[in-house]
DNA sequence: TAAGTTAGTGCAACACTATTGCATAGTTTA
DNA sequence: TAAACTATGCAATAGTGTTGCACTAACTTA
């Protein structure tokens, strides 16, 4: 994804693109899978995490991103569709590999639908599903 | 529950029934709902948080209790139903009422069956739906 | 363009959760 | 009873997430 690119998504976004955000979004992209916030400042060191926190915070806010609880310990962030609103229609399966702790998101499997119990109401969800991967089997 | 059933519960688990840990179950039964460690320490103050981390990690290794990861940022335990293996079988939805941040297990709900692309294996499953529950509604 | 305002970044500190090592107390076994 | 094992309590630690504050860069407006 060129810089330009990324610019234009983050402004169509209503988020001004700077230096920081561009780049970790583009990380985001180019991994991807969905990266927690350690993974991140692993890949660029000269950066504060607290940068880096607060940029995946506003991509969340503006559904760039959405987040990933994988049970490993650290949330995962994983960029958005274009046409994701991160309402319940666009939520997905994420696949947790236990061997590599890779997350994919699994866009190609929504999340099905549950008929609650009566009194219930349901406004997100999370599937994680955890397994071995094809390049760890 | 007596004390004796408890007793009789964890000892059909190969896990010897302490003070502490009688207590620690008992705790959770009675609650009906999925607890943190944080919430159980609260419940009885006296007694050491590694304590009670070390009771609810044995509960989980011998199929006592599972463990629920809610996305509230702490992981939550719940007891087993009698037969649960904790394998794919066994799982069922978990609903946190992001109101009153209780964890429910929906028993009568087992998690849907998914098809996942070729070269996945799938050994575990997370599938928690956030919305209000009907006390809190 | 200069001055003022806002937004982003880096640094440091902190809270909370999970986890472990070690010493002691309590229980079981030979 | 002594030895061996298990559970508990205490203290310390690592990791994640988060915030306050100061500084700087960018933007606005007279």
């Amino acid at each position: 994804m060129t810089n330009n690119e990324i610019e234009k998504k983050l402004e169509s976004k209503n988020v001004k693109p700077t230096a920081m955000r561009n780049l970790v979004y583009k990380t985001l992209v180019d991994s991807g899978k969905a990266l927690s916030l350690a993974d991140l400042e692993q890949q660029f060191e000269k950066v504060e995490r607290s940068t880096i926190f607060r940029a995946l915070k506003t991509f969340e806010d503006n559904f760039i991103v959405h987040t990933v609880d994988d049970g490993s310990g650290s949330v995962k962030y994983a960029v958005c569709d274009d046409d994701c609103t991160c309402n319940i229609h666009d939520l997905h399966v994420h696949f947790y590999c236990t061997r590599c702790g890779r997350t994919r998101c699994m866009k190609e499997l929504p999340i099905p639908n549950i008929k609650l119990p009566e009194g219930y109401t349901y406004d997100n969800a999370q599937f994680i599903i955890n397994g071995v991967c094809p390049r760890c089997d």
